[in-house]
DNA sequence: GGGAATACTGTATTTAATTACAGTATCAGG
DNA sequence: CCTGATACTGTAATTAAATACAGTATTCCC
């Protein structure tokens, strides 16, 4: 899933043609992508353009008006949500390299904010329905209310588990009963201690490639 | 979800500026749509294109290349699974006044074919882990291999069932044992007797909106 | 320190694609 | 039976938008 890497300039082009096509439905002119990058000539574009193409981004038939097909996307589409591999302590948790694929849902079915998907592993939320190899859709968010669903950081781990409110004290609580609760200290003391990366809004099973 | 109706040729033009946003990024030309449509002169495309921007399907801006905004499309866009709601015995399965809105997923994971989604009432799948309000990603498809979650049709109903072989003869049993197994008779004898309309090849829960 | 890539300005030219105009034929509804 | 909508053919005119050409400045790297 890597490429050839885009200069910002570049980048910045290729989000503008990304976003027409996303809101209107068709390619801008070069007029107009000269306008939204601030250039007043249009070769300015053009060699931004050829740029695109040659490192595959892009394909352009030349003469013909508005003709740019998109090959590779530098941002996610509407609704498109990222599916995370594994998630290390140090790195930013939406990394390029990290992404297994992706799983698009409408946004009716999303809300607002930023979403990612995680494959489960384990059977430690089997009482709340959740199943090994099941992909959770989890919404970023640092703070949750107790009886939700929640993604919790813990050291290099990530787990499932159910936020749950004893006295003053946060739980992690794991739905089977054979996995200990885990005390939340908030906000986190530490880089090490639990710390919760979002809500967990929805589930996606497939039935076929369990792989 | 009603609209103005399009006339054969209207509609089809309509698919053909869809396939080509879809497949290719951008709407094609004035040209290519009459080769498309088999039209030799121009001004009957013209003619078609503005009839579908009267009736509110596109929206066009005069004079600018390839301009067209798409408001409302007839074809379904790729990956897209449409929620059926009820499903009555006589009419077509994937009626449009029958969609309560649409899921979409990535085509990896949904594979070939033509797919809905079902609201999972009940709770007879509690056992194979679909709970009720789980929306289920059917493959339209009259044969299924036993082990296999298919929905099928008795009468006015339609329910979620595991298919099973006991014998010669196949059974549509529930996972909850509280429920009866149904004998199957393949191929259907009769409009009345059980039918299955698909397989189950996937799962969505929505964590939040439990409508 | 020279050459190649990036990142532009500015004007002139060309052409892909839309419009415009002038017709013809069919069908449904009041 | 006439009017309006649909469904075209065919050619000419127009223009939106891409090219082409001639430069300049900056940065990176072998």
């Amino acid at each position: 899933m890597s490429s050839i890497s885009l200069t910002a300039r570049q980048e910045r082009l290729l989000r503008i043609i990304e976003t027409s096509i996303d809101k209107k439905g068709y390619v801008p002119t070069l007029q107009e992508m000269a306008q939204a990058m601030s250039i007043s000539s249009l070769q300015g574009v053009k060699d931004h353009l050829a740029a695109l193409e040659r490192k595959g981004y892009i394909r352009r038939s030349p003469g013909r008006r508005r003709a740019i097909e998109i090959l590779q996307r530098v941002a996610q589409p509407e609704g498109n949500v990222p599916i995370i591999g594994r998630v290390a302590a140090g790195r930013p948790l939406l990394a390029i390299e990290n992404q297994h694929g992706s799983l698009n849902l409408s946004s009716e079915f999303l809300g607002t904010g930023t979403h990612f998907a995680l494959r489960v592993q384990g059977d430690s939320m089997i009482e709340a329905g959740i199943q090994e190899g099941d992909y959770v859709i989890v919404r970023q968010k640092e703070a949750a209310d107790p009886g939700m669903i929640v993604v919790a950081r813990l050291g290099e781990e990530v787990t499932v588990k159910r936020l749950k409110k004893k006295g003053e004290v946060l739980f992690l609580e794991a739905a089977n009963p054979a996995y200990d609760p885990i005390p939340l200290t908030q906000p986190a003391q530490s880089a090490s201690s639990p710390r919760i990366v979002g809500i967990v809004v929805g589930l996606y099973r497939d039935f076929e490639k369990k792989r």
